[in-house]
DNA sequence: TCAACTGGATTGTCAGACATTCTTTCAATT
DNA sequence: AATTGAAAGAATGTCTGACAATCCAGTTGA
């Protein structure tokens, strides 16, 4: 019996629970980057004690995803281009990587479903329902990332993703980004389909770039 | 005057030096690796309540540096050897990345610090002090990445370095290894102060390779 | 107009409590 | 003898309530 498999089933504690729905929060533009999270507010609004609000709150600083100034208490981080850039950067070399190293060694049963991602994002990017569009669009990197064979790559890049949830909401809502954004994802896919890896580097790092470029122009379009 | 600027001074919170305490026991290896971290015994020993303990764990565990199992409460993380190997991967990506950059644009000053912390490991190396010889090469390392013009490097890269300090700690005491790192470190540092990007990088990539193999050795030796 | 002040709101921190769950021990049964 | 089951003790998850320190905004006074 294999030793490393971890079969102890863990019971959902309050502090993960919030941290997820805070998380969403976040992510859904729920809570917009800059405003204050009031604690006696969100205890309210979650039906929590003020402690396990603070342990969650603690779990989200330490993702970068909100701040806790000392006596100001916590708000949500407020990206700068110049942050976002060198995430983007950083992204790109992971990214980069990971679409290489997955087109050496992806495995028949998650080549179909890195597939049918696909089909579901080009599905979204029709139906302009920019939500989903962000949705599949991660569930396809997710699917990279997983086989890339390194789980911490795979998690460093979850993190940086996340913090750039906002820009990425923004710039998919771009005319035409969307379907841009098809085409080179649909190249990604192949290069890994045929299991190149040096195309599927490229094509990622188009990808993560033509990205990038695009929340510049969200970003400037409309302050 | 630069907006940018943040001119606000945060009184230290008793969780920030809880968790700067923490980590620090972590890293000197007061705890060990999979050892359990107790709520009231670490209440008594830092003289703090149990919600600001809480709180402390919960960002430490954000960093991967505990783990906390529901209702089996904390523990100092174990890595596995494959784990430790997934994060020197990374490691040598992001380091090697940041090297080429340092190498294209580190200013005059940040250069002779550089140099300074490369005589000071010089010494360190010399004098069979461990924990001297992890610091002064994590600070060398800390110059690179501060000064490669991308703060998600960095901060990325210090996260990942952390978690692997038990490895180093271990390898650096490795026979002749501080000797043979210091000889790597030069070829860095001289590639960068000749401002070749390309041959620091590649002085980078092979640092880390070899790190990674003295932690290898360091493992499989004694157990 | 500007500076100082004051009051309310919010956070940082603590103490204490209790139900739930885990761990260990020990007895009982097969 | 080995395994199962029960019980006690310890540790965690969570809540309530409290209070001092700090921040913020609006008011007052110069």
């Amino acid at each position: 019996m294999p030793s490393e498999l971890n079969l102890r089933i863990s019971p959902r504690t309050i502090q993960q629970q919030t941290v997820e729905k805070l998380r969403l929060a976040i992510f859904s533009g729920m809570f917009k980057p800059g405003s204050r999270l009031v604690e006696s507010q969100l205890c309210a609004q979650l039906g929590i004690s003020r402690p396990s609000l603070r342990e969650a709150l603690r779990s989200l600083e330490a993702e970068r995803l909100i701040e806790i100034v000392p006596n100001r208490g916590p708000s949500v981080t407020e990206l700068s281009w110049e942050e976002a850039t060198a995430i983007y950067e950083v992204r790109e070399l992971l990214e980069v990587e990971a679409a290489g190293r997955c087109a050496a060694r992806i495995p028949e049963d998650q080549l179909r479903e890195l597939e049918n991602s696909l089909l579901a994002f080009e599905e979204a990017a029709a139906s302009r329902d920019g939500s989903a569009q962000v949705t599949t669009a991660a569930d396809f990197y997710s699917i990279i990332l997983a086989n890339c064979g390194n789980p911490i790559l795979e998690e460093v890049h979850r993190g940086l993703v996340a913090r750039i949830s906002f820009f990425r909401g923004r710039s998919m809502s771009l005319e035409g980004r969307a379907q841009s954004s098809l085409a080179e994802m649909r190249d990604i896919f192949e290069a890994i389909a045929a299991g190149n890896p040096s195309a599927a580097r490229k094509a990622s790092r188009t990808h993560v770039l033509k990205a990038k470029a695009a929340a510049k122009r969200s970003m400037e379009s409309r302050t």
